[in-house]
DNA sequence: CCAAAAGTGTTGCCGTTACACCCATGA
DNA sequence: TCATGGGTGTAACGGCAACACTTTTGG
Protein backbone atom coordinates (compact mmCIF):
# COMPACT_ATOMS: atom_id res chain seq x y z
CA UNK A 1 0.00 0.00 0.00
CA UNK A 2 1.17 3.42 -0.76
CA UNK A 3 -1.31 5.60 -0.36
CA UNK A 4 -4.99 6.11 1.07
CA UNK A 5 -6.33 5.62 -2.01
CA UNK A 6 -10.41 6.92 -1.83
CA UNK A 7 -8.78 10.23 -0.94
CA UNK A 8 -9.07 13.73 -2.44
CA UNK A 9 -5.77 15.53 -2.72
CA UNK A 10 -5.57 19.04 -3.12
CA UNK A 11 -3.56 21.90 -3.65
CA UNK A 12 -1.66 23.72 -1.23
CA UNK A 13 -0.20 27.19 -1.25
CA UNK A 14 1.54 29.52 0.93
CA UNK A 15 0.60 33.49 1.15
CA UNK A 16 2.70 35.78 2.86
CA UNK A 17 1.29 39.30 4.50
CA UNK A 18 4.93 40.93 4.63
CA UNK A 19 4.46 44.35 7.21
CA UNK A 20 7.48 46.35 7.09
CA UNK A 21 8.27 49.44 9.06
CA UNK A 22 10.48 52.52 7.37
CA UNK A 23 10.38 54.68 10.72
CA UNK A 24 7.12 56.55 9.74
CA UNK A 25 4.75 54.05 9.06
CA UNK A 26 3.67 50.97 9.01
CA UNK A 27 3.58 49.34 5.06
CA UNK A 28 2.22 46.05 3.47
CA UNK A 29 4.23 44.82 0.79
CA UNK A 30 1.98 43.76 -2.12
CA UNK A 31 2.54 42.17 -5.90
CA UNK A 32 0.81 42.86 -9.27
CA UNK A 33 0.15 38.86 -9.61
CA UNK A 34 2.56 37.25 -12.82
CA UNK A 35 0.27 34.35 -13.96
CA UNK A 36 -3.48 33.95 -14.91
CA UNK A 37 -6.07 34.19 -13.27
CA UNK A 38 -6.00 37.61 -12.32
CA UNK A 39 -2.76 38.42 -14.00
CA UNK A 40 -1.70 41.99 -12.76
CA UNK A 41 -3.93 42.85 -10.11
CA UNK A 42 -2.94 42.87 -6.71
CA UNK A 43 -1.71 40.42 -4.70
CA UNK A 44 -0.13 38.72 -1.14
CA UNK A 45 2.93 37.15 -2.35
CA UNK A 46 2.71 33.32 -2.53
CA UNK A 47 3.32 30.15 -4.30
CA UNK A 48 2.68 26.10 -4.43
CA UNK A 49 3.93 23.98 -1.40
CA UNK A 50 6.19 22.25 -2.98
CA UNK A 51 6.76 17.59 -2.54
CA UNK A 52 9.18 17.86 0.21
CA UNK A 53 8.47 20.93 1.95
CA UNK A 54 6.25 21.59 4.58
CA UNK A 55 4.39 24.88 5.10
CA UNK A 56 7.02 27.10 6.95
CA UNK A 57 9.60 26.07 4.61
CA UNK A 58 7.62 27.27 1.80
CA UNK A 59 6.73 30.53 3.39
CA UNK A 60 10.33 31.10 4.17
CA UNK A 61 11.03 30.21 0.46
CA UNK A 62 8.48 32.54 -0.66
CA UNK A 63 9.44 35.54 1.50
CA UNK A 64 13.18 34.89 0.27
CA UNK A 65 12.49 35.27 -3.31
CA UNK A 66 10.59 38.64 -2.83
CA UNK A 67 12.88 40.33 -0.33
CA UNK A 68 16.11 38.68 -0.29
CA UNK A 69 15.88 38.62 3.30
CA UNK A 70 16.59 35.14 5.97
CA UNK A 71 15.58 34.78 9.07
CA UNK A 72 12.90 36.72 9.58
CA UNK A 73 10.29 36.76 12.31
CA UNK A 74 7.76 34.91 10.85
CA UNK A 75 4.23 33.23 11.97
CA UNK A 76 1.29 30.83 10.92
CA UNK A 77 -1.54 32.78 10.79
CA UNK A 78 -4.43 31.10 9.66
CA UNK A 79 -5.57 27.87 7.04
CA UNK A 80 -8.23 29.19 4.61
CA UNK A 81 -9.71 26.45 2.70
CA UNK A 82 -12.91 28.15 1.19
CA UNK A 83 -13.60 25.48 -1.61
CA UNK A 84 -13.85 28.25 -4.24
CA UNK A 85 -11.78 30.81 -2.96
CA UNK A 86 -9.33 30.07 -6.21
CA UNK A 87 -11.60 30.03 -9.15
CA UNK A 88 -9.49 27.76 -11.24
CA UNK A 89 -9.09 24.60 -8.84
CA UNK A 90 -9.46 24.58 -5.18
CA UNK A 91 -6.33 25.35 -3.36
CA UNK A 92 -6.13 26.02 0.13
CA UNK A 93 -3.63 28.90 1.29
CA UNK A 94 -1.87 28.64 4.36
CA UNK A 95 -0.85 32.15 5.56
CA UNK A 96 2.06 33.35 7.29
CA UNK A 97 2.87 37.24 8.20
CA UNK A 98 6.65 38.68 8.44
CA UNK A 99 7.83 41.43 10.14
CA UNK A 100 10.75 43.09 8.38
CA UNK A 101 13.19 46.11 8.56
CA UNK A 102 12.18 47.86 5.47
CA UNK A 103 15.57 49.32 4.99
CA UNK A 104 17.58 45.36 4.77
CA UNK A 105 15.32 45.19 2.08
CA UNK A 106 16.55 44.52 -1.29
CA UNK A 107 14.64 46.97 -3.90
CA UNK A 108 16.03 45.65 -6.70
CA UNK A 109 14.97 41.54 -6.37
CA UNK A 110 11.44 42.66 -6.10
CA UNK A 111 11.09 44.71 -9.48
CA UNK A 112 10.62 40.95 -11.05
CA UNK A 113 7.87 40.98 -8.97
CA UNK A 114 6.29 44.60 -9.10
CA UNK A 115 6.47 44.88 -6.13
CA UNK A 116 5.56 47.50 -4.02
CA UNK A 117 4.84 48.73 -0.34
CA UNK A 118 1.07 50.07 0.73
CA UNK A 119 0.16 52.31 3.70
CA UNK A 120 -1.84 50.20 6.07
CA UNK A 121 -4.87 52.02 5.45
CA UNK A 122 -4.24 52.52 1.79
CA UNK A 123 -4.56 48.77 0.74
CA UNK A 124 -5.73 48.33 -2.91
CA UNK A 125 -8.85 46.00 -3.83
CA UNK A 126 -6.78 42.23 -3.63
CA UNK A 127 -7.34 39.24 -5.56
CA UNK A 128 -9.28 36.06 -4.25
CA UNK A 129 -9.43 36.46 -0.25
CA UNK A 130 -6.40 38.58 0.14
CA UNK A 131 -8.47 41.47 1.89
CA UNK A 132 -9.35 39.13 4.63
CA UNK A 133 -6.02 37.79 5.01
CA UNK A 134 -4.66 40.94 5.17
CA UNK A 135 -7.38 42.38 7.99
CA UNK A 136 -6.57 39.08 9.90
CA UNK A 137 -3.26 39.53 10.23
CA UNK A 138 -3.39 43.08 11.00
CA UNK A 139 -5.39 41.92 14.11
CA UNK A 140 -2.72 39.37 14.97
CA UNK A 141 -0.45 41.62 15.07
CA UNK A 142 -2.12 44.08 17.22
CA UNK A 143 -3.25 41.02 19.79
CA UNK A 144 0.36 39.86 19.62
CA UNK A 145 2.19 43.12 19.95
CA UNK A 146 0.12 43.52 23.15
CA UNK A 147 1.30 40.89 24.68
CA UNK A 148 4.89 40.37 23.82
CA UNK A 149 7.58 42.67 22.17
CA UNK A 150 7.34 41.42 18.52
CA UNK A 151 7.36 45.10 17.25
CA UNK A 152 11.32 45.50 17.44
CA UNK A 153 11.59 42.51 14.40
CA UNK A 154 10.56 45.92 12.61
CA UNK A 155 12.92 48.09 13.66
CA UNK A 156 17.01 48.17 12.74
CA UNK A 157 19.48 47.29 15.16
CA UNK A 158 19.67 50.72 16.34
CA UNK A 159 16.39 52.64 17.39
CA UNK A 160 15.65 55.27 19.25
CA UNK A 161 12.94 55.74 21.78
CA UNK A 162 10.94 58.19 19.44
CA UNK A 163 11.34 55.86 16.44
CA UNK A 164 9.58 53.18 19.15
CA UNK A 165 6.97 55.37 19.81
CA UNK A 166 5.74 56.09 15.94
CA UNK A 167 5.61 52.59 15.53
CA UNK A 168 3.91 51.50 18.28
CA UNK A 169 1.24 54.70 17.88
CA UNK A 170 0.80 53.56 14.26
CA UNK A 171 0.02 49.87 14.91
CA UNK A 172 -2.94 50.88 17.49
CA UNK A 173 -3.50 54.36 15.62
CA UNK A 174 -3.52 56.17 18.78
CA UNK A 175 -1.30 58.62 20.65
CA UNK A 176 0.71 57.78 23.88
CA UNK A 177 2.11 59.95 26.39
CA UNK A 178 5.73 60.41 26.21
CA UNK A 179 6.81 60.23 29.60
CA UNK A 180 5.03 57.23 30.08
CA UNK A 181 5.58 55.19 27.21
CA UNK A 182 9.55 55.59 27.99
CA UNK A 183 9.19 54.49 31.26
CA UNK A 184 6.72 51.50 30.48
CA UNK A 185 9.75 50.32 27.46
CA UNK A 186 12.73 50.93 29.38
CA UNK A 187 10.88 49.01 33.04
CA UNK A 188 10.82 45.51 30.59
CA UNK A 189 14.74 46.24 31.09
CA UNK A 190 14.79 44.86 27.20
CA UNK A 191 16.21 48.30 26.08
CA UNK A 192 20.31 49.16 26.04
CA UNK A 193 21.24 52.74 25.53
CA UNK A 194 23.80 53.38 23.29
CA UNK A 195 26.14 56.30 23.45
CA UNK A 196 25.57 57.47 19.71
CA UNK A 197 22.80 59.74 19.01
CA UNK A 198 20.48 59.62 15.91
CA UNK A 199 20.77 63.55 14.66
CA UNK A 200 18.77 63.33 11.37
CA UNK A 201 15.16 64.13 12.86
CA UNK A 202 16.29 66.71 15.59
CA UNK A 203 18.22 69.19 16.28
CA UNK A 204 19.33 67.90 19.43
CA UNK A 205 19.53 64.15 18.86
CA UNK A 206 17.83 60.87 20.55
CA UNK A 207 20.10 58.35 22.16
CA UNK A 208 20.34 54.96 20.45
CA UNK A 209 19.10 52.21 21.98
CA UNK A 210 19.55 48.29 21.14
CA UNK A 211 17.68 45.04 22.01
CA UNK A 212 18.92 43.03 24.64
CA UNK A 213 19.03 39.81 22.66
CA UNK A 214 19.26 37.34 25.57
CA UNK A 215 16.46 38.87 27.39
CA UNK A 216 14.30 39.25 24.53
CA UNK A 217 14.46 35.46 24.03
CA UNK A 218 13.63 34.48 27.89
CA UNK A 219 11.11 37.75 28.61
CA UNK A 220 9.31 37.56 24.86
CA UNK A 221 6.84 35.38 26.56
CA UNK A 222 6.61 37.88 29.19
CA UNK A 223 2.95 39.81 29.35
CA UNK A 224 3.48 43.25 28.99
CA UNK A 225 0.44 45.67 28.45
CA UNK A 226 0.39 47.98 25.78
CA UNK A 227 -3.02 48.09 24.75
CA UNK A 228 -3.82 51.33 24.41
CA UNK A 229 -7.26 52.35 26.47
CA UNK A 230 -10.02 53.43 24.50
CA UNK A 231 -10.40 56.86 25.51
CA UNK A 232 -7.15 57.61 23.69
CA UNK A 233 -8.24 55.92 20.16
CA UNK A 234 -7.27 58.70 17.92
CA UNK B 1 -7.29 25.19 -18.66
CA UNK B 2 -8.50 23.39 -15.26
CA UNK B 3 -6.13 23.48 -12.99
CA UNK B 4 -2.55 24.46 -11.98
CA UNK B 5 -1.37 21.44 -14.35
CA UNK B 6 2.15 20.74 -12.83
CA UNK B 7 1.54 21.27 -9.23
CA UNK B 8 2.12 18.88 -6.86
CA UNK B 9 -1.11 18.15 -4.62
CA UNK B 10 -1.74 16.73 -1.35
CA UNK B 11 -4.23 15.14 1.09
CA UNK B 12 -4.94 17.01 3.92
CA UNK B 13 -6.56 15.78 7.15
CA UNK B 14 -7.92 17.53 10.27
CA UNK B 15 -7.21 16.84 13.58
CA UNK B 16 -9.67 18.04 16.79
CA UNK B 17 -8.21 18.33 20.27
CA UNK B 18 -11.61 18.00 22.15
CA UNK B 19 -11.71 19.38 25.84
CA UNK B 20 -14.00 18.23 28.26
CA UNK B 21 -14.80 19.65 31.68
CA UNK B 22 -16.98 17.16 33.98
CA UNK B 23 -17.18 19.34 36.90
CA UNK B 24 -14.00 18.40 38.63
CA UNK B 25 -11.50 17.84 35.83
CA UNK B 26 -10.91 19.27 32.66
CA UNK B 27 -10.25 16.37 29.74
CA UNK B 28 -9.08 15.10 27.00
CA UNK B 29 -11.79 13.38 24.35
CA UNK B 30 -9.00 10.35 22.71
CA UNK B 31 -10.05 7.54 20.25
CA UNK B 32 -8.35 4.14 19.19
CA UNK B 33 -7.64 4.47 15.68
CA UNK B 34 -9.48 1.99 13.30
CA UNK B 35 -7.62 1.78 10.49
CA UNK B 36 -3.94 1.31 9.52
CA UNK B 37 -1.11 2.23 10.07
CA UNK B 38 -1.23 2.41 13.96
CA UNK B 39 -4.63 0.83 14.21
CA UNK B 40 -5.52 0.52 17.53
CA UNK B 41 -3.76 3.00 19.18
CA UNK B 42 -4.28 6.24 20.82
CA UNK B 43 -5.32 9.29 18.63
CA UNK B 44 -6.87 12.49 18.29
CA UNK B 45 -10.32 12.22 16.41
CA UNK B 46 -9.39 13.59 12.68
CA UNK B 47 -10.20 12.99 9.23
CA UNK B 48 -9.55 13.74 5.64
CA UNK B 49 -11.28 16.62 4.04
CA UNK B 50 -13.46 15.74 1.51
CA UNK B 51 -14.04 17.21 -1.97
CA UNK B 52 -16.17 20.55 -1.26
CA UNK B 53 -15.56 20.71 2.40
CA UNK B 54 -13.71 23.95 3.93
CA UNK B 55 -11.49 22.73 7.02
CA UNK B 56 -13.92 24.45 9.47
CA UNK B 57 -16.61 22.09 7.88
CA UNK B 58 -14.57 19.36 8.18
CA UNK B 59 -13.63 19.99 11.51
CA UNK B 60 -17.10 20.35 12.90
CA UNK B 61 -18.00 16.94 11.10
CA UNK B 62 -15.36 14.95 12.62
CA UNK B 63 -16.53 16.39 16.17
CA UNK B 64 -20.15 15.80 15.41
CA UNK B 65 -19.12 12.03 14.35
CA UNK B 66 -17.80 11.22 17.73
CA UNK B 67 -19.45 13.31 20.05
CA UNK B 68 -23.33 13.55 18.55
CA UNK B 69 -22.91 17.44 19.24
CA UNK B 70 -23.04 20.64 16.78
CA UNK B 71 -23.13 24.16 17.84
CA UNK B 72 -19.28 23.48 19.87
CA UNK B 73 -16.67 25.90 20.36
CA UNK B 74 -14.33 25.22 17.95
CA UNK B 75 -10.94 27.04 17.08
CA UNK B 76 -8.49 26.68 14.38
CA UNK B 77 -5.36 25.79 16.30
CA UNK B 78 -2.55 25.17 13.62
CA UNK B 79 -1.90 23.64 10.42
CA UNK B 80 0.99 20.83 10.89
CA UNK B 81 3.02 19.93 7.44
CA UNK B 82 6.25 17.81 8.26
CA UNK B 83 5.99 16.05 4.67
CA UNK B 84 7.26 12.80 6.68
CA UNK B 85 4.70 13.09 9.88
CA UNK B 86 2.46 10.30 8.18
CA UNK B 87 4.36 7.29 7.07
CA UNK B 88 2.10 6.30 4.23
CA UNK B 89 1.65 9.34 2.33
CA UNK B 90 2.47 13.01 2.83
CA UNK B 91 -0.76 14.56 4.86
CA UNK B 92 -0.82 17.53 6.03
CA UNK B 93 -3.06 17.81 9.50
CA UNK B 94 -5.18 21.22 10.16
CA UNK B 95 -5.89 20.96 13.94
CA UNK B 96 -9.04 22.25 15.41
CA UNK B 97 -9.80 22.49 19.66
CA UNK B 98 -13.08 22.19 20.50
CA UNK B 99 -14.46 22.74 24.25
CA UNK B 100 -17.43 20.60 25.47
CA UNK B 101 -19.73 20.55 28.23
CA UNK B 102 -18.69 16.93 28.90
CA UNK B 103 -22.51 16.01 30.42
CA UNK B 104 -24.03 16.78 27.09
CA UNK B 105 -21.61 14.51 25.03
CA UNK B 106 -23.40 11.28 23.80
CA UNK B 107 -21.15 8.31 25.09
CA UNK B 108 -22.82 5.40 23.20
CA UNK B 109 -21.29 7.02 20.20
CA UNK B 110 -18.40 7.05 21.03
CA UNK B 111 -18.27 3.36 21.82
CA UNK B 112 -17.69 2.97 18.15
CA UNK B 113 -14.33 4.54 18.13
CA UNK B 114 -13.63 2.92 21.37
CA UNK B 115 -13.17 6.83 22.98
CA UNK B 116 -12.18 7.82 25.92
CA UNK B 117 -11.76 10.76 28.67
CA UNK B 118 -8.20 11.12 29.53
CA UNK B 119 -6.68 13.75 32.53
CA UNK B 120 -4.49 15.67 31.25
CA UNK B 121 -1.49 14.85 33.08
CA UNK B 122 -2.30 11.66 32.20
CA UNK B 123 -2.74 11.68 28.56
CA UNK B 124 -0.93 8.10 26.59
CA UNK B 125 1.15 7.76 24.11
CA UNK B 126 -0.22 9.50 20.88
CA UNK B 127 0.18 8.36 17.08
CA UNK B 128 2.24 10.74 14.85
CA UNK B 129 2.45 14.53 16.05
CA UNK B 130 -0.30 14.16 17.79
CA UNK B 131 1.21 14.82 21.26
CA UNK B 132 2.50 18.00 19.98
CA UNK B 133 -0.86 19.12 19.00
CA UNK B 134 -2.10 18.31 21.97
CA UNK B 135 0.54 20.60 23.97
CA UNK B 136 -0.21 23.27 22.19
CA UNK B 137 -3.88 22.93 22.36
CA UNK B 138 -3.17 23.24 25.78
CA UNK B 139 -0.92 26.17 25.65
CA UNK B 140 -3.23 27.96 23.54
CA UNK B 141 -5.93 27.48 25.59
CA UNK B 142 -4.33 28.51 28.67
CA UNK B 143 -3.20 31.72 26.73
CA UNK B 144 -6.66 32.35 25.45
CA UNK B 145 -8.35 31.78 28.72
CA UNK B 146 -6.55 34.61 30.30
CA UNK B 147 -7.60 36.96 27.71
CA UNK B 148 -11.03 36.03 27.19
CA UNK B 149 -14.28 34.41 28.92
CA UNK B 150 -13.70 30.75 27.02
CA UNK B 151 -14.09 28.47 29.62
CA UNK B 152 -17.94 29.14 29.93
CA UNK B 153 -17.81 26.65 26.83
CA UNK B 154 -16.72 24.04 29.67
CA UNK B 155 -19.75 24.66 31.30
CA UNK B 156 -23.54 23.46 31.56
CA UNK B 157 -26.36 26.04 31.09
CA UNK B 158 -26.21 26.99 34.77
CA UNK B 159 -23.30 26.63 37.16
CA UNK B 160 -21.85 27.57 40.82
CA UNK B 161 -19.07 29.95 41.34
CA UNK B 162 -17.08 26.66 43.01
CA UNK B 163 -17.48 24.98 39.76
CA UNK B 164 -16.00 27.64 37.70
CA UNK B 165 -13.12 28.05 40.31
CA UNK B 166 -12.37 24.66 39.76
CA UNK B 167 -12.32 24.91 36.19
CA UNK B 168 -10.04 27.81 36.48
CA UNK B 169 -7.73 26.15 38.97
CA UNK B 170 -7.50 23.45 36.80
CA UNK B 171 -6.77 24.71 33.76
CA UNK B 172 -3.54 27.38 35.19
CA UNK B 173 -2.81 24.34 37.65
CA UNK B 174 -3.22 26.58 40.51
CA UNK B 175 -5.03 27.72 43.27
CA UNK B 176 -6.85 31.30 43.74
CA UNK B 177 -8.21 32.91 46.52
CA UNK B 178 -12.14 32.72 46.34
CA UNK B 179 -12.90 36.05 47.96
CA UNK B 180 -10.53 37.94 45.07
CA UNK B 181 -11.76 35.07 42.44
CA UNK B 182 -15.86 35.93 42.94
CA UNK B 183 -15.32 39.80 42.82
CA UNK B 184 -13.23 39.19 39.65
CA UNK B 185 -15.99 37.17 37.81
CA UNK B 186 -18.58 38.91 38.70
CA UNK B 187 -17.04 42.44 37.32
CA UNK B 188 -17.00 41.07 34.19
CA UNK B 189 -20.94 41.43 34.55
CA UNK B 190 -21.45 38.56 32.23
CA UNK B 191 -22.83 36.25 35.15
CA UNK B 192 -26.21 36.29 36.38
CA UNK B 193 -27.08 34.97 39.49
CA UNK B 194 -29.92 32.40 39.76
CA UNK B 195 -32.36 31.85 42.35
CA UNK B 196 -32.43 27.85 43.00
CA UNK B 197 -28.77 26.16 44.18
CA UNK B 198 -26.97 23.32 43.77
CA UNK B 199 -27.44 20.98 46.46
CA UNK B 200 -25.05 18.19 45.04
CA UNK B 201 -21.97 18.66 46.13
CA UNK B 202 -22.57 20.80 49.98
CA UNK B 203 -25.30 21.03 52.89
CA UNK B 204 -25.65 24.20 53.17
CA UNK B 205 -26.05 24.75 48.14
CA UNK B 206 -24.18 27.06 46.31
CA UNK B 207 -26.49 29.48 44.05
CA UNK B 208 -26.31 28.92 39.71
CA UNK B 209 -25.19 31.45 37.94
CA UNK B 210 -26.07 31.83 34.10
CA UNK B 211 -24.26 33.73 31.51
CA UNK B 212 -25.63 36.96 30.54
CA UNK B 213 -25.34 35.80 26.53
CA UNK B 214 -25.59 39.01 24.97
CA UNK B 215 -22.90 40.36 27.16
CA UNK B 216 -21.22 37.40 26.47
CA UNK B 217 -21.01 38.09 22.78
CA UNK B 218 -20.47 42.07 22.80
CA UNK B 219 -17.30 41.74 25.71
CA UNK B 220 -15.97 38.34 24.43
CA UNK B 221 -13.04 40.43 23.50
CA UNK B 222 -12.89 42.74 26.09
CA UNK B 223 -9.38 41.49 27.65
CA UNK B 224 -9.57 39.67 31.33
CA UNK B 225 -6.96 39.03 32.95
CA UNK B 226 -7.11 35.64 34.97
CA UNK B 227 -3.19 34.62 34.37
CA UNK B 228 -2.13 33.38 37.56
CA UNK B 229 0.66 35.52 39.77
CA UNK B 230 3.61 32.96 39.06
CA UNK B 231 3.75 32.58 43.24
CA UNK B 232 0.44 31.25 43.67
CA UNK B 233 1.57 28.10 41.21
CA UNK B 234 1.20 24.93 42.82
C1' DC C 1 17.61 83.76 19.80
C1' DC C 2 14.09 80.99 18.55
C1' DA C 3 11.82 76.85 16.93
C1' DA C 4 11.59 71.93 17.35
C1' DA C 5 12.09 67.78 19.35
C1' DA C 6 14.23 65.16 23.48
C1' DG C 7 14.17 64.13 27.98
C1' DT C 8 12.59 63.78 32.70
C1' DG C 9 9.25 63.40 38.11
C1' DT C 10 5.31 63.59 40.93
C1' DT C 11 0.70 62.82 42.33
C1' DG C 12 -3.75 60.66 42.55
C1' DC C 13 -6.51 56.91 41.48
C1' DC C 14 -7.93 52.39 40.82
C1' DG C 15 -7.40 47.65 40.54
C1' DT C 16 -5.31 43.69 42.82
C1' DT C 17 -3.95 41.12 46.60
C1' DA C 18 -3.83 39.45 51.18
C1' DC C 19 -6.34 38.02 54.76
C1' DA C 20 -10.54 35.73 58.56
C1' DC C 21 -14.90 35.15 60.06
C1' DC C 22 -19.87 33.99 59.87
C1' DC C 23 -23.66 31.28 57.57
C1' DA C 24 -26.59 27.42 56.25
C1' DT C 25 -27.53 22.76 56.41
C1' DG C 26 -27.51 17.60 56.50
C1' DA C 27 -26.09 14.01 59.10
C1' DT D 1 -24.24 20.09 67.52
C1' DC D 2 -20.79 19.70 64.59
C1' DA D 3 -18.45 19.23 60.27
C1' DT D 4 -18.49 20.89 55.62
C1' DG D 5 -18.36 23.99 52.13
C1' DG D 6 -20.54 28.78 50.74
C1' DG D 7 -20.38 33.41 51.04
C1' DT D 8 -18.74 38.04 52.19
C1' DG D 9 -15.51 43.10 53.54
C1' DT D 10 -11.45 45.82 54.27
C1' DA D 11 -6.96 47.66 54.27
C1' DA D 12 -2.33 48.13 52.15
C1' DC D 13 0.10 48.23 48.09
C1' DG D 14 1.66 48.81 43.49
C1' DG D 15 1.03 49.93 38.79
C1' DC D 16 -0.86 53.15 35.55
C1' DA D 17 -2.43 57.50 33.84
C1' DA D 18 -2.45 62.39 33.89
C1' DC D 19 0.11 66.21 33.56
C1' DA D 20 4.40 70.64 32.25
C1' DC D 21 8.69 72.31 32.20
C1' DT D 22 13.71 72.29 31.00
C1' DT D 23 17.41 71.04 27.74
C1' DT D 24 19.83 70.98 23.45
C1' DT D 25 21.18 72.75 19.15
C1' DG D 26 20.78 73.94 14.17
C1' DG D 27 19.36 77.52 11.50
Amino acid sequence: MTGYSHQKRFLVAVDCIIFGFDGQQLKLLLIQRGFEPEKGKWSLMGGFVEKEESFEIAAGRVLHKLTGLENVYMEQLYAFSDPVRDPIERTASITYFALIDINQYKHQISKDYHAEWFQLNKVPKLIFDHTEMVEMAKEKLRYKAALHPILFELLPEKFTLPQLQVLYEGVYDATFDKRNFSRKVLSTGLLVKQKEKEKESSKRGAFYFKLDKRKYKTKFDAFLNFIPNPHKLK
